[in-house]
DNA sequence: TTACTTATTGAACATCTGTTCATTAAAATC
DNA sequence: GATTTTAATGAACAGATGTTCAATAAGTAA
């Protein structure tokens, strides 16, 4: 099972065109497994030699965009006109620039009937940029009795928190007004609420 | 459908127990519906009558886990003691008491392959609570242009953040720990951390 | 008790899941 | 190009899913 086997990446390339053709027809939960081997023309034991589960398939695309967020955020900060009140961790507001990018996929991850997984990818993805923020820039600041993982953690869910907010109303506020908000609330916090 | 029904009370009733009997055997991506119907000896027909999935006759349980929750919060809040750097939020720090006490239940609703309706009953549970509490203490001291429902989201995510690292570690963090945690980063970000 | 209402049953159906295995064929290696 | 390695195939399997339907039995209401 070396991935570099022409064999392994022409299958693994049929099934992924297939979920994304089916993906632009209905969403995740009602395709079925042998729907995606018919589709790409692979037989259904093919699929269960690389994956376990449908979900194992569409991480694959997570990955991909898990890379467009780390570049996002690391990329520099140029929408900062807009934002008058602070210039506070611009690197966390870069995040909702690449949520809107790829709305159509978070609309999938965000759906009820999904599992925790992608939840938790892309928890994983903000939590460890955010560590190292901390880690590198904040913690000679910090009370010295808070452990830095539950302080990671904290702040990656809170931005998924508005995340989901956003998500639940289907992502009609802008960006701007998600830039705002968490701009707004950590100055708020700040100044003690 | 009337759910005064006696025939409907005892089929559901039932279900529950078999799910519970099978739950203290295997996790809940592991049992079937048709093992839960043998288990329970009621016909697999009659399940789809009262559920679509497994997961609804799941979130029955978590409407009365919820109940706790929601008790938890109101009762007067004692345990202060332990706490001598800050008397800020003690509702809020009274959920991981609730958490720690259905640990178990716990343990399904963070489970990577769990589907998101659990987190998000979770996350509705603390929102609404945190989101009176704000709208009726906090409101008159926050920045005008933060929407109520971006910080309620914001917030009650940020404690499941901490949730989820402590359920990371196995929940062998204690509770006064939890407390601790939420604590000093409440007070290391108010104080400009 | 009787008559009415409706939840439950069992059977059947097409489809999906997850797995196994010998066979085939496509790559990699020499 | 010949040989070796290994991915892909097709067929078959037991079991699960989700749905339908007429028949039944358990509940409600008079």
């Amino acid at each position: 099972m070396r991935t570099t086997d022409l064999r392994i990446i022409k299958t693994k390339q049929a099934l992924h065109d297939a979920l994304l053709t089916l993906l632009s027809q209905k969403p995740l939960e009602q395709i079925s497994i042998a729907e995606i081997c018919r589709e790409a023309k692979v037989n259904r034991g093919t699929f269960y030699l690389h994956y376990e589960q449908k979900e194992g398939l569409f991480e694959e695309y997570f990955q991909e965009i898990m890379e467009d967020l780390y570049q996002s955020y690391e990329e520099p900060y140029r929408a900062v006109t807009t934002l008058d009140t602070n210039q506070l961790d611009p690197n966390t507001i870069r995040i909702f620039h690449h949520i809107e990018r790829f709305k159509m996929f978070y609309r999938i991850v965000f759906s009820k009937n999904v599992p925790l997984t992608y939840y938790y990818m892309l928890f994983d993805g903000i939590y460890s940029l955010l560590k190292r923020d901390i880690t590198s820039h904040h913690v000679h600041q910090m009370e010295d009795h808070i452990s830095i993982d539950y302080y990671s953690a904290y702040q990656a869910n809170a931005i998924i928190g508005l995340i989901i907010q956003w998500y639940r109303g289907d992502f009609s506020d802008s960006v701007t007004m998600l830039n705002q908000q968490l701009a707004a609330i950590l100055k708020n916090v700040r100044s003690g609420g």
